[in-house]
DNA sequence: CGGATCTCGGCAACCGATTGCCAATCTATC
DNA sequence: GATAGATTGGCAATCGGTTGCCGAGATCCG
């Protein structure tokens, strides 16, 4: 029978310092600072203490640390859709790197609403030494707000005043460019994202910057939602556009176009270019296999916990370098067509 | 400048029940029952102390509550590999049913290995209220070791005297021998994951005996590591094995089998019939797009948190179904070929 | 040898809630 | 009008650590 009725009757209390102290015939806080303050303690008593924590099993109460020194080792991570592949390596960059330096890593999803997004930061922002916006869809004021409360870093979005990790799409637009114009494609379309996304604003104007240096013609179809059903809802603008090759705002979107044209007898590429963004899992196993702008997701993710993790400690900003995005030539781009299809 | 040296200079320190119960006139212990223990406290006074709290953008800390009650209002998830694409709809479906009932949800990584995901699951383990286990690669010892400090459950694995939420294999694999038998295939492999998954085992028994049943022949290849690189390296085995159709453990490695075979040029499924394993992201738009048995990922999420949270909280539990697994016709099934390829 | 400095460990306050217990007041009942 | 009972709110302990401050004893140094 457990004495304390608040636990479950059947599960033992954990071991506390107190524990230790009582065996160690020391005081609570001579095994706080044994434990984590090496050298401040005799070293044989450190040493004592060190071993009758382990064979009781102590373990440290992150709860009860957080509560007076209010550092929680927790970083939350929030992004529109967690099940958009989009994000599996960036999650698990920042995994990795939070894990290696001693923090947990707590996940949310908004489900592309600023509002929810909101609500769920809040509401997480006190349990959380720090918190990685990715692909926030908030206000900027919304951000800045949070950023008064908490550290905060916001992934492929910039908002002034706030650390950002953003990928630099410019590199790979141009040799995706390059390599349209070099098959002779001078009208694309730009099929686009939700318009509260940053990235997609961003990709749009870049794509139609590089295009008018080139002499290309750029027009936007959309917005759209950034998923396969999206991009298969794009399918009938994309043909009126009369481009003859399309970039996606992203490969979900990309393949759905895919999926819809190859159903209703479109030959990609024969009739129709198409470039993703972002090189997916799935995207290479398309057929044809999908061009794509790839953008270095895992990367993406280690930095921002590097880095959010450097603030916190008050540590030197790493020398970061920009992550960039590459340009990845698969089957899903040919010869542009000369009549319309 | 902050008054306490432990926050960061510019960030204001959030309002605590202290706060609200100073302006409202009346004691922290009445500001905490009016805000949770509505009707204890006089309908005005709590009228006034929220109308202060909202006021002055009062947010309960969780970790402070959490301390005393010990229930911090957030589970943890563990699983073998955050980006194996089987695992999204699962996470979300958990994560939704978590947020619906006030849960964090916490998302943790053992990369496949047992050591690292009992040490992960025991730092954890003070910090939730409960812990599901994913395709766990411990012991049974270690399961039960945990689950006498917190509660647990089990995903696609069942360990005596811990809860489970585990899909019934047999319909699918049912439907997928006798189609597999209509089309004339006499002999198959198994292409097994790790030897640690149960899943494997329950999946590769569960075929062992079901082809039994129905006159065929079956052989077991591998451990292969369940992932694309896997299913490519058993590609040489199948082909000895003299098998015409193949069930791979997952789609992942159906999905690396039939690129290493079409690298090799093996024409699936004229030279052989592929039966993949969960209905993942992605495996309908191989080409062709993968025969696979359905895994309810999304039901199984929902499922587990669902019943940890009814656990924790003392409820009758849940009459619950069992989630079924579901044969899926697609492409790269069709009859035995005759010769050996 | 005496004073300054170091080393080591304990005391007690604190973080921000929750909750058992108690007391004062109000209401109801006979 | 007395008393039982309900209502309302406060006191103080508690959860499990951390840390500023203090003092006893050891060590150092001129």
């Amino acid at each position: 029978m457990a004495t304390n009725g608040r636990r479950q009757a059947d599960r033992a209390a954990p071991a506390t310092i107190y524990d230790v102290a009582r065996m160690a015939g020391v005081s609570p806080s001579t095994v706080s600072r044994a434990l984590n303050k090496p050298g401040r303690i005799n070293a044989s008593t450190e040493h004592r203490i060190r071993e009758i924590a382990e064979a009781i099993g102590y373990r440290l109460n992150p709860l009860a640390r957080a509560l007076p020194t209010g550092r929680t080792q927790t970083l939350a991570l929030t992004l529109s859709d967690i099940t958009n592949p989009v994000y599996f390596e960036l999650i698990r960059g920042a995994e990795r790197v939070a894990a290696s330096r001693g923090y947990i890593l707590i996940l949310a999803e908004s489900q592309e609403s600023a509002d929810l997004e909101n609500e769920t930061a809040q509401r997480l922002l006190s349990s959380v030494d720090g918190l990685i916006l990715v692909a926030a869809r908030l206000d900027n004021s919304d951000i800045v707000e949070l950023g008064k409360r908490k550290p905060i870093l916001t992934v492929n979005r910039k908002v002034r005043g706030i650390g950002s990790v953003v990928a630099d799409v410019r590199p790979g637009i141009r040799d995706a460019l390059d390599h349209l114009q070099r098959l002779g494609h001078k009208k694309l379309a730009y099929i686009a994202g939700p318009s509260s996304s940053w990235m997609n604003r961003l990709r749009d104007r870049t794509i139609s910057s590089e295009a008018g240096d080139r002499g290309m013609k750029v027009v936007t179809l959309g917005p759209h939602v950034p998923t396969v059903a999206g991009g298969a809802a794009a399918l009938e603008a994309v043909r009126e556009s009369g481009a003859t090759a399309a970039l996606a705002y992203n490969d979900l979107m990309a393949i759905g176009l895919l999926k819809a044209g190859h159903e209703v007898g479109m030959r990609i590429p024969e009739q129709l270019s198409l470039v993703g963004f972002d090189d997916i899992f799935g995207s290479d196993f398309t057929s044809p296999p999908i061009t794509t702008i790839r953008t270095p997701h895992a990367l993406l993710g280690e930095q921002a916990a590097l880095r959010l993790i450097a603030e916190l400690n008050n540590e030197a900003a790493h020398r970061h370098t920009v992550p960039r995005t590459e340009f990845l030539q698969r089957s899903s781009t040919d010869r542009a067509r000369l009549g319309r299809f």
